[in-house]
DNA sequence: AGACTACAAAAGCATATACATGTACGTATA
DNA sequence: TATACGTACATGTATATGCTTTTGTAGTCT
C-alpha cells in the first residue's frame, strides 16, 4: 500500500522524504530497526534498488547507520565534525587511555565587560555564567580553560560540578551548536596562565578562541589554552566523504 | 581495455579513482568534456549503471558537474571549505588590503629522508620536490612555508617562478584535493626560522602541518610556520548548511 | 560446555534493459 | 529568413535479476 508523498520528485526522493518524515515525527523510535530493503518493496510497491539508493544516501548523509546482515537503523544525533570536536579534551585524553582529572578554579555570574558583552552580540546589559577550568592529562596540566556562558540558554550552568561533568559534555548536551567560530593563535604565557599550567612564563602556548551558536543566539565564548609543548589540535577531513 | 587500479575495493570506487587521478595528473585537461557514460562503458568494460554511479558520487561530492544532454564537466576548483582554506595566505592578506610579496628560498628535487618517504606513503623510494617560500605582509615576514610535493601529481612544480604565483594557487590548480589533514601547534621557533621571518629565536610561532591527498596518493606535505605575534588561524563553521 | 557447521537474513555490488528528459544540430517548410 | 520538426546523443530514473559478503542463529558433533 502505497504511502509516499505526492510531490513532483523522483521516485526514490520520496522514498527518502518519506523515512525522514517517519523518523523526524518520532513514528519510529530512535533505537527501532527499519524495516528491511524487501520489507520496505513489500511495503511501498517499489523496487528494491530504489529503495536501496534511498537508504544508501540517507546513510551517506548520515541520518541512518547500517550494517550488512544486521539492519538499518536510525543514527544518534551526529558526532561533530573534526572542526568541532577538537574541543572535546576529556574524551581525547582518555581515548588515549590516559587519566583525565580536572580542577575548577573559578565558577560564578558575572556582569560582563563591554567588549566581552559586545562579542555575545547582546541586545542590553545582561549577566554571563563564568568559569575557568584546568585539564589534568596524567596528573599534569595540559589546557587552561575559560568559558563564558549565555545564561538564557543554559540556565543551571553554575550549579553544576565541572570537576565531574566536563563543561564540554555538558554543553553539548543542553543545547545544540549550529555554527561555531574558531580563532587559534600562538602565544608567550602570561604569569597566571603559567602558574596555573605549571609552565615558566613566555613559553609557547596555543590559544583557541571559540564562540559557539545556537541559531542567531551566541551561546558560548571560550578561551582555551594549551601548553604548546604538550599539545597539538589534529583534524583529518574528507570533503568527499560528506558533501 | 580495462586500466583500473588494482585495488580491492568495490568496481565503482575503482572507476572513481581512476577519473580522479586522470583529473590529478592533468591527462585530463581543466575544460575537456569528460567521455559519455557510454564511452566510459567501451573503455572500461563496464555497465553503464556503474560508471553512472561512480560520476554521480564524484558530481555529489563537488568534483564534476554533470548536465544532462549535454555532458560531463570537471568542475572548477572548489571554494574550499573552512578547514581548508585557512591555508591560502596570499589570498588573505590580499583580502585585508595589504601588500604581498613572495621570497623563494629553496626549489629543487631531493630523494626523501626516511621519515618523510614514510609519511608520503611510498611503496618504493622515490624523489619529491622540496620548496621553501617567505610570505610577506607589506614587506613584513608572516609565514615561513615548506612544501613536499608528490611530483608523480604534479610534474612541473620544480620549473615554476613562486616569486609570481603562489604555491597554494598552482597546486589547487594543478590536482583536487580529496582528503586533508591538519595538525596544529605552538612552538617557539630555531634559530634558522628565526632569521628567516626577522623574530628572535625561542619566540612563539604556529606550527601547521598538513598533508593533502589526491584519492589515495598522498600529493603534497607542507610545513607552515607562522609569527604568533603577526597572525592567527581563523575560521566560521556551520554543521547544518553542509551535513 | 564448547566448537564447528549449515543455513537464513540483510545489505552490498554489478549488470541488462527500458524509458524519460534535456540539448544540439541539421533539414524541411512556411 | 525564421520556425518547426526529426534525429542523435547525453544524462536521469526505474526495474528485474543474480550474485557476494557479512552477520546472526540454530543444530550438531565432540
Amino acid at each position: 500500500m502505497n504511502t509516499l508523498p505526492d510531490t513532483a520528485s523522483p521516485l526514490y526522493e520520496k522514498v527518502k522524504d518519506y523515512i525522514l518524515t517517519n523518523i523526524g515525527t518520532g513514528r519510529w523510535s530512535k533505537d527501532r530497526k527499519l524495516p528491511s530493503e524487501n520489507e520496505f518493496v513489500a511495503a511501498l510497491g517499489v523496487s528494491r534498488m530504489t529503495i536501496h539508493r534511498a537508504l544508501r544516501e540517507l546513510t551517506s548523509a548520515g541520518f541512518l547507520i547500517r550494517l550488512q546482515g544486521v539492519g538499518t537503523f536510525i543514527a544518534p544525533p551526529r558526532p561533530q565534525s573534526a572542526l568541532i570536536e577538537i574541543n572535546n579534551i576529556v574524551a581525547e585524553i582518555l581515548a588515549r587511555g590516559n587519566k583525565h582529572r580536572s580542577e575548577v578554579l573559578v565558577l560564578e555570574k558575572i556582569m560582563p565587560a563591554k567588549e566581552l558583552a559586545l562579542s555575545f552580540e547582546f541586545a542590553r546589559r545582561s549577566s554571563v555564567y563564568h568559569s575557568v577550568v584546568v585539564n589534568f592529562e596524567n596528573d599534569l596540566p595540559v589546557q587552561l580553560e575559560e568559558r563564558f556562558v549565555n545564561p538564557s540558554l543554559i540556565p543551571d550552568y553554575d550549579k553544576q560540578d565541572f570537576s565531574k561533568t566536563a563543561t564540554y559534555d555538558y554543553l553539548m548536551q543542553k543545547t545544540p551548536v549550529t555554527e561555531v567560530e574558531h580563532i587559534i593563535s600562538a602565544i608567550p604565557a602570561d604569569a597566571e596562565t603559567a602558574r596555573h599550567l605549571g609552565i615558566d612564563a613566555g613559553s609557547c602556548c596555543l590559544l583557541l578562541n571559540r564562540r559557539t551558536w545556537t541559531g542567531a543566539i551566541v551561546a558560548t565564548i571560550s578561551k582555551l589554552t594549551y601548553v604548546g609543548s604538550r599539545y597539538s589540535l589534529g583534524s583529518r577531513y574528507s570533503p568527499s566523504k560528506s558533501g
